[in-house]
DNA sequence: AGGGCACAGGAAACCGGTTGCCACCAAGAT
DNA sequence: ATCTTGGTGGCAACCGGTTTCCTGTGCCCT
């Protein structure tokens, strides 16, 4: 037979790269349009008007291309369409530190409610770190439709200036005055008023505020309300501890609590408050007996401590579902709607009491 | 001019669709490699070229494709770069449940792990639903290289035939036995093992076993090794109690816990521990001083309980890292290494102690 | 001076889809 | 019997890159 002799390498042309190992069943490669219109005797125009449901197509030959389709499993490539359309279905959202309850729920609530308009959620993490963040957003963007960013780092003008090419954009905890972005974030500030008032209204007059990490844009507002708050008040004494954000911080910093003679602590967050009470606990107070402590945050775990803590409770969930209505408003072509601040809930539980009455 | 009057609706040619407003600056819409080119006199390959530092091009033509790049902010499109390419630099995460601790470290782990790959991570949630997780995983992994799933609860036969389909794949606390598909686990039966031993030890001979949800394979894996364990001894009682995964569900068994006349609580996780600590609490009954609890995952929460709780411990972050290593190994075609059983690590804190010394 | 060679860079095919435009066909109208 | 009309479906351009192949150039060597 001349069949022999004639193939020196085994290059022989079309080949169409069925990778190796010919599996039982259907071809390794997935089909590809160009193979099912190929297979069902039609151009692959056809194929795909079928596929997207284009009632141009004479029903039985849309059928007979729909039964080609599904022996040869075809399921269209995600990627050419996302090529072809200009869009891919897809956003993404970039949070500074995945470790974050905070951000942990404001990703759930963000993938569930794209994930019910067929939409995809592409997740980056900036690990605060500012030059990164920026790169990481314009990146990300370009393999989505549109973007989250959550508690962005970006400096003002910088960020000023990216949003252009990120939009579609929805920014959370984060506002950029007078620009079209919509923002969705949380009023730190009335939930430490309203934190204040509760203390207040116990009898409190000496507090100790653990604050968080310096770069921190929402420690900074509640610092500032925190002051503004109690500073209407001449007979008050308030006490600023750098802490941190993590139960260790707040524990160190029972110590220092202790010196500043303060009757109650409003903590940072609700870590903090853990463990500024399990160090206060160490040290021989008992709370709210002796001194009263706060939170901020109600995460899970805040109603189940021992005592129960009193806390400003803001809607993690809620604001991932709303960037994503923001979002798709703007996938839309729409307006997003305004701005949102997010009202904290003062959850009183039992880590608050009255004031022990001054010796 | 023989200008006007030929333009019925203004349907000239080309219109780069520049997208409506011209804009300050760069056009609105990136830049494209046509573009590029044409600004720079050269063809579209060799902007190709110079963007992916092929040697084979002139210094100082390459330098200046560059500037012109830079100055009209040109970025290769990642969707027709993945297109062209085959490869998305994208790996997919499917998870049952997000508001899961385990999944939540296991997608931190997996995302910077990823992250230092230069890749990017899609993520979506199955919402414990079986039909949406097969669909999910199809559709997540066509828009990616990769696919890490967790915690499937895919029945055996199906999820063998789909695992040829989502390779490269690897499998997360989910083990298919004869297949060559990487998995990475949880020895919950060690856990248990350790777990058993450690009340025993403590004297203890009446057991309550508080069960997870009925789906769960790592709750039959806990059931299993807890017979097994406790059945070599034959002065030894265990009641299973049907349960669930929350704290709700630990703290409603409390009362059924209390009518076993058990001496020790095994919760199916930490959660579920909480639960039942809080609700044996109500019930007058003293941790440990009446009966013992243990948990099992070590969630960060549980070194900050009142008393800290005694629990297997299981490296989520790590299983996300490892998740990452078998995958890129697939990914270089290369073999992925060999199954991988955690082990879990007993902490032995202050839930648990000697049994009461029986009337 | 001419042949050979290395190398830089352009033309074009390709990745796998979508879609505007047009040709073709059958049926209804005149 | 011819023109019109409407419905079907193919052709080919396009999305924005990558890569193979090939050509043209300049240099070196004889």
């Amino acid at each position: 037979m001349s069949l022999t002799g004639k193939r020196p390498t085994g290059s022989d042309r079309p080949v169409p790269r069925t990778s190796g190992r010919g599996r039982t069943g259907a071809d390794r490669a997935p089909a590809t349009i160009g193979r099912v219109a190929e297979a069902a005797g039609v151009s692959r125009a056809t194929v795909s008007r079928v596929m997207n449901g284009s009632p141009t197509v004479a029903p039985d030959l849309a059928a007979r291309v729909r039964a080609v389709a599904e022996a040869m499993d075809y399921q269209p490539s995600p990627v050419a369409r996302s090529l072809a359309l200009g869009r891919t279905s897809t956003v993404s959202l970039i949070v500074p530190d995945l470790a974050n309850p905070m951000f942990q729920d404001v990703l759930r609530g963000l993938s569930q409610a794209a994930g019910t308009y067929g939409h995809r959620l592409l997740v980056a993490e900036s690990n605060e770190n500012v030059a990164e963040e920026a790169i990481l957003a314009v990146e990300a963007r370009r393999r989505s439709d549109g973007l989250v960013l959550a508690s962005s780092r970006v400096p003002e003008p910088e960020l000023r200036a990216l949003s252009e090419r990120l939009a579609p954009l929805v920014l959370l905890n984060r506002e950029l005055p007078g620009s079209t972005v919509p923002s969705l974030s949380v009023d730190y500030a009335a939930g430490i008023n309203a934190i204040v008032e509760h203390l207040r209204e116990l009898g409190h007059r000496r507090l100790a505020y653990l604050a968080g990490p310096p770069a921190s844009a929402s420690d900074r507002d509640r610092r500032v309300a925190l002051r503004a708050a109690w500073a209407t008040d001449p007979g008050c004494q308030l006490s600023e501890l750098d802490c941190g954000s993590t139960f260790d911080d707040g524990h160190a910093a029972a110590r220092a609590v202790v010196g500043t003679g303060a009757t109650a602590v409003v903590a940072f967050n609700d870590m903090v408050a853990f463990g500024a009470m399990s160090g206060l606990h160490e040290l021989g107070l008992a709370v709210p007996g002796d001194i009263s402590v706060t939170g901020f945050d109600d995460i899970p775990f805040a109603r189940y401590t021992n005592p129960p803590l009193t806390t400003a409770s803001i809607p993690r969930n809620e604001l991932g579902r709303q960037a994503w209505d923001r979002l798709w408003a703007l996938l839309d072509g729409g307006p997003a709607g305004h701005n949102v601040r997010f009202q904290p809930r003062l959850l009183v539980r039992e880590s608050t009491g009255p004031a022990p009455t001054s010796d």
